[in-house]
DNA sequence: CGCCACTATTGAACGTGTTCAAAAATGGGT
DNA sequence: ACCCATTTTTGAACACGTTCAATAGTGGCG
């Protein structure tokens, strides 16, 4: 099947104004009532539509939630401009960024737990690694990328080009402990990425020994390879 | 050596001759037809029960395959054994463990594609964090320990008692890669195995330098915070 | 206007996981 | 043998995600 998916704007043709009234309708439900909680048809009854209609515009509920990551991901990168220009040294941008991200999606924390079990289904659009994830993940290395590039660590220069796919694996890391975190505030998050965030700078930093050299040499092509699409 | 009991007997009440019949009916449908595409009507009407009566052992579809965990995890124990008494280098150990458990999870490979998304759901029971899966969680980490104790590789002696864990998350990394693998015999997994594993044993190799120790020092306590339960 | 192809919309119906009140079986105490 | 509490078993009923044939709207063209 050669179909092309519904990315935002591959194709048009669809009345954008009624798919967008669904969609918000079911980002205010998720945030209300939590993923599972919300049904289609509550979505669409809410929206005032038919579920039928939902289901014309979206192929499933996940789907719904593909908006979600478009929007986390868009306020984070707005939100770690501040960041990005204040801060120098590489742990307090990697740090300071990592923090903004979960501000940005503590109102969401009870719903992205509901949901995020779904992100791990290799099948599932909503997967990190899927294509239709792409513009939201090249996005988010983008930024990490910004964050290295910014910063005056300095390190084996061919770690430099790599290390914000390395990067953004750490942040799949974390978000993956915060959706497991059941404490207040989600601090348990925030304490690991205090603790975490130093000791991958002073990693950074080790990787200009000449011992280390060789190792690093042959882990990034291995690096490169693992995030290639997996066809 | 370590071993899985087949059932977790905590409550012994209710009768083990028809809970162990029903799993046994799941898991073999599971692997025919994968797991979305077998329905509970269809396991219970096999195993000659009512379907509620099969939700009265399992509290739900997805508490069927722990029973899964444990039959992987006791196989898994079992066959590698012959590499344990074979193998004496970490990489080779390591490696040679790994791919014991390709092969005895091959057979459910697509059947586990299918369900390992619940497993990331923190609130499943099926998630490899979960009290649930404390038994093969230990037991998975007590074969890493074994492959490192007899081991002759050389490190830090402040290493060597959280290495197991540590490898315990490199194979959650190995496993999650297998999951999304859709290479013919997941030879992309086998691969990434062999490139990667030789990287962990010099890694570890190189943690008996002098410039690394504080780092690694600093490192220890945070890997083991990482593993408690997150309540 | 009339026709037509296409888009948009509907809601009943289907399959599935799960629940539950009720019935049946079990087993110990008298 | 009888009773009664507990365990086990049943299958209809429910809620939800999803599908689909049918219907309504839309716009371009003669």
């Amino acid at each position: 099947m050669t179909t092309v998916q519904d990315t935002p704007s591959a194709t048009a043709k669809k009345s954008d104004a009624t798919k967008a009234l669904i969609l918000d309708t079911a980002l205010r439900l998720f945030a209300e009532r939590g993923y599972e909680r919300t049904t289609m048809r509550a979505v669409a009854a809410e929206a005032g539509v038919s579920v039928g209609n939902a289901y014309y515009y979206f192929d499933s509920k996940e789907h719904l939630v593909q908006g979600f990551y478009y929007r986390i991901g868009d306020l984070h990168v707005r939100a770690s401009q501040e960041v990005l220009a204040r801060e120098q040294e590489l742990d307090a941008r990697l740090r300071g960024v990592l923090h903004r991200w979960l501000e940005v999606a503590a109102p969401y924390h009870q719903f992205g737990s509901q949901f995020f079990k779904n992100a791990a289904d290799p099948a599932s659009p909503l997967s990190p690694l899927s294509p239709e994830s792409a513009p939201v993940r090249d996005a988010a290395i983008g930024l990490l990328r910004e964050v290295v590039d910014g910063s005056t660590a300095k390190m084996d220069p061919m770690l430099r080009p790599e290390l914000p796919e390395l990067l953004w694996l750490y942040q799949m890391g974390i978000v993956l402990y915060w959706v497991h975190d059941r404490s207040s505030g989600c601090s348990r998050t925030g304490t690991l990425l205090d603790s975490t965030a130093p000791l991958i700078s002073r990693a950074v930093n080790l990787s200009r020994l000449r011992v280390l050299r060789p190792l690093i040499q042959d882990a990034i092509p291995v690096v490169k390879n693992l995030l290639q699409p997996g066809q």
